[in-house]
DNA sequence: TGGAGCGACTAGAACGATCTAGTCGCAAAC
DNA sequence: GTTTGCGACTAGATCGTTCTAGTCGCTCCA
């Protein structure tokens, strides 16, 4: 085994070079103040020996890190989305992104402070649940930006979606197809449930319709439940809290016999990757996760570089058109 | 803005404990060589000045940085479930996990190198896609462990599911409830797939059946195409690739009118969220995430504590027993 | 009485980088 | 011919820890 063999440092670099260690780390971060021959010979020295800077002691040295800490819940795929694109976008701005995930028995705190511990210069929190007083104790120490919850107080950033939006936009398609006798199945508890909710009872008034909300939830299961308490008065179109509970709503449909989207129109929240399925083509309200990332990250990166006190940035979300969404069955008025 | 306060150092805990920095490091990392009296002393100070070790300079200094480092693909949601588990894991053996994810243009070189800049000791990679000769590389320098895939050579370790027994648990299962006529939807190119594909014509042969596969693929498309290709002459049982794919598979069968698992039986591979969805209530073969999570790491730490060579350890899957398989439809024989 | 041994504590050197404050040539300016 | 300025380069301090090699005081035992 040759495990043992040291990695080689700026001094191996610099004496294998013949020039001091300051040189080699002008060189190696591309710093101003050495020739372009001694330049080249550097580098050839630093790849001849496979040298990798080691970003420890840099970090401890420099002020600066370049890092930023983003925390996401492993269970949810959504999440997933967000950091996929927040790492192209991090990049892009000459930062590097560092992961922490909040899972089962590894709670908000611990996975933030871990993302402190390596450095990071700001914290990006996907739905966090702390409380406002938690994050803003947080907030004195590092930049954060919560994101897709707003409600954090004035000492935190938030890039969120606009819920209302969102609901009015749902309702506006359903209503310019024709129908009248839309449901929402709510959130219940979960994060921007109430936001909805509320937003639903608004903009169904506004068109002169009767609200009608049926309790929920964030799955499958809680779609499930709430589609079948609507058998003994089956609606013309559905508005789902989200994807996975406009899945379930769509399977208890089914399992009455009623088909999708001939007799009711079913609508999701979140445009997941469940909508995107071909066999489910769920027409959904995208809050467009890579766009909501790059935000977090550009509003990080200016707290971080500016002095500008923080602000909550909304974004509006949009319809995506799939199959699961038509003109009402014509039906008999009573 | 507070946000510029210096975060206290060892060396403000020491004076305002009265005690030498040394000292401090002692008591904050545990070690023997401090009375009782000064270690609360020490402890109360560090406390009411909101001392935090500073990782960075803790890693450069000691050798040890304790952490493991993992990849992952942030768009496998049965990734996310390893990761849950290797957090537990790890902490329990007195270790951190540091993350990087392979994602959109963030290839999994990329990921491995932020992961060995920031100190891992050891290497865990979920499906890893680098060639054997590129792992070596990575393993002269630090323990690698690969999750999922086995074929990687000698200098890697690897932890991996048994796929000839997941496979052959399957087929045992479902001739055991009287099924003839059984039908394999392959994974296509997909890492694993051939060796399922394989082992699925050798049990089928074994139990004198004939072995009859149709090509398909990793997710719910490819399980939907398949199913479409098989209503000429539809088996009594179905063992897909994965839970993705059987959720297709499911869907085709429903589309022309069959029940599962009253008509066909349809049984999944890996017992991922999907299956376990209330409306879908999948058999599926579990590889048990948890379970490889936890295995990973302790090869990682064992690698990383001894002087153990590498070792390529296989865990047996098993049968998770949902709504989805039963006894054959009575039916005419031929 | 004079070590030996031990527990509690400390000074100062690492770790591997960056940063500050230079030095050293050399050409242009006076 | 001295001064000035500038680009190229370097020595040494520094970041916040841990580690090594002590010192100091006390007890125990021959």
């Amino acid at each position: 085994m040759t495990e043992q063999q040291r990695r080689p440092t700026l001094m191996d670099v610099a004496r294998a070079a013949g020039v001091s260690r300051a040189l080699v780390s002008i060189v190696m971060r591309g710093a101003a103040g050495a020739s372009e021959p001694t330049r080249q010979k550097v580098l050839e020295a630093a790849r001849e020996l496979g040298y990798r800077p080691d970003s420890r002691a840099r970090l401890l040295r420099s002020s600066r890190t370049k890092l930023l800490g983003l925390s996401f819940s492993s269970s949810q795929p959504f999440h997933a989305e967000i950091v996929d694109a927040a790492y192209a976008a991090a990049s892009k701005k000459g930062y590097e992104i560092v992961l922490s995930a909040v899972a089962n028995g590894r709670p908000e705190t611990r996975a933030i402070e871990a993302l402190l511990d390596f450095g990071s210069e700001a914290l990006i929190l996907i739905s966090p649940t702390l409380s406002s007083q938690e994050m803003a104790r947080y907030a004195s120490q590092v930049p954060v930006v919560s994101l897709l919850r707003n409600d954090v107080g004035e000492l935190v950033d938030s890039v969120s979606s606009d819920d209302h939006a969102g609901i009015r936009i749902a309702v506006d398609h359903l209503t310019t197809l024709g129908h009248r006798r839309i449901v929402h199945v709510d959130g219940g508890t979960a994060v921007s449930a109430a936001q909805r909710r509320e937003a639903f009872r608004t903009e169904m008034i506004r068109h002169g319709l009767e609200p009608v909300t049926v309790p929920g939830g964030p799955n499958e299961e809680d779609g499930l439940r709430a589609g079948q308490s609507l058998t003994g008065d089956v609606p013309s179109a559905v508005i789902a809290f989200n994807d996975r509970a406009a899945l379930g709503v769509i399977e208890s449909l089914r399992a009455t016999g009623l088909q999708v989207p001939r007799d009711v129109s079913v609508l999701g929240y979140d445009d997941s990757q469940f909508a995107r399925l071909s066999y489910v083509q769920l027409s959904s309200i995208s809050q467009d996760a890579p766009l909501l990332a790059a935000a977090a990250v550009d509003r990080a990166v200016d707290r971080i570089e500016g002095t500008q006190p923080p602000a909550h940035l909304v974004r509006t979300p949009h319809l995506v058109l799939r199959k699961t969404t038509g003109h009402p069955a014509p039906q008999m008025q009573p």
